[in-house]
DNA sequence: TCCAGAAAAATTGTGCGCAATTTGAAGATA
DNA sequence: TATCTTCAAATTGCGCACAATTTTTCTGGA
């Protein structure tokens, strides 16, 4: 009897990792914004999975940031305070420093091609309008560096990284703001193509600089923005 | 009742945070070396803890690479191969010299003594010829380091690299190498007072790279040790 | 209508026990 | 003696059921 099934035959029976990244892909994609309660059980009917493997999901989640649980309560898309948010893109700002050194000494041609397609797909959607995917293209060009370096540590740091600043975006993005610092990925290929690390280094600051000012940490909202809160309190009355 | 109570009244009684804390300081002093297995029922025992409350606690410690999991064969203390060894330290020369230029923009006198007091700790253990506990304040020292920089995801980050490469040290250190390059603390703290971030940039690279360079990756045994392999085959007579 | 307080429902926490698998040892055969 | 087979013991994997807790709903009084 094969090992994971849920005492129906016919589930279509995802692996625990499989769904670990469709959780992710779904807070990345931001259909499921920080505060949102993550129900155990609910969660265990879409993806046919036993509480037991869920659990260890959650856990995981928990571990790299991107979900907080808290006892008796459940889980719920973490919800980074001002603090943490700094925090996060100070982290970036260190790490991704040191990557884009690396892939400036050393990247070859094959690596400048994947970016440059990155870059291509990214200015395709933001062209056609579709911004959502758009934004995923331009995190993933981030992690793609990490992957460059051949690094599997700073690759899934990345991963960790971008995902938790997605959900940071969410929670702080200036709504007036327009988020237009997209030529930036374009110049930066350009000075590693060069071998130019300190340039393409500045620039990467530079870049992640101007993401954390497009913030704004007004007092928006509580620390665990409950589904209530965040949809208001139209819900209460059954009738249309 | 109180909640982590295991049946009988009077345990010990740790919480998992701490018991997680324990086995990465067992780690870390070398008391269990790579490819060790750990039974799940003996580390219940001795923590006094449930299996259920044990999983977690292992289930954690191989998120950070610590530990191994085996389906159907337990836990065993991360095994690294010389390529992950390098990723490793690869990941830390490019976390590190971020952090150290931070610390040199930006740290302050009493961060500058927290330092220097974890150098005298270690010189005085190193004096003593208690090499074990020098070794460990030799990694405390990189994670003081992160805790400087007031970043809580790079101090976490350093802890699990800190451990890990005390893990690839026991396996790959040189036995005729006498390590001894205990003098580039106390210079990078000269250069960190100084606020001189570029030559504490160059001298940690250089430390990671020396520390690499004493490792000897000769294919000294296989992938997953077990216990006999590691005490070698004199154990199968029971007899003296 | 509004607000406590209590009962009910929903949800999470976790020990228990068995199934599945691996490990170790004993036995058979050449 | 060495090797393969077989069987028993140890160990991990995991569903289940109930306990503990939270959340929601219901109820009565001001």
């Amino acid at each position: 009897m094969p090992r994971s099934s849920t005492s129906n035959g016919e589930s279509s029976s995802f692996s625990q990792d499989e769904i670990y990244a469709q959780i992710v892909e779904a807070l990345v994609d931001q259909r499921m914004l920080p505060g949102t309660r993550l129900n155990e059980l609910a969660l265990c009917e879409v993806f046919k999975l036993s509480r037991r493997e869920m659990e260890k999901v959650l856990l995981k989640l928990s571990f790299v940031g991107l979900v907080k649980l808290i006892p008796n309560r459940g889980a719920f898309v973490a919800s980074s305070d001002a603090s943490e948010a700094r925090a996060i893109l100070s982290a970036r700002k260190i790490v991704e420093a040191g990557i884009v050194e690396a892939v400036a000494l050393r990247a070859t041609g094959a690596d400048f091609k994947r970016l440059e397609q990155n870059i291509a797909r990214e200015d395709e959607c933001r062209h056609a309008g579709r911004m959502r995917e758009a934004i995923k293209h331009s995190g993933e060009f981030h992690i793609l560096l990490a992957e460059i370096t051949g690094n599997f540590i700073l690759c899934d740091l990345m991963k960790q990284l971008v995902a938790r600043t997605s959900l940071v975006v969410s929670l702080y993005e200036n709504p007036n703001g327009l988020s237009c610092w997209h030529g930036d990925h374009a110049t930066l290929l350009r000075h590693l193509r060069a071998h130019k690390a300190r340039p393409a280094m500045t620039l990467m600051q530079r870049h992640l600089d101007d993401l954390e000012e497009s913030l704004v940490f007004a007092p928006q909202q509580d620390q665990s923005p409950d589904l209530r809160a965040i949809f208001g309190g139209v819900g209460k009355g059954r009738n249309g």
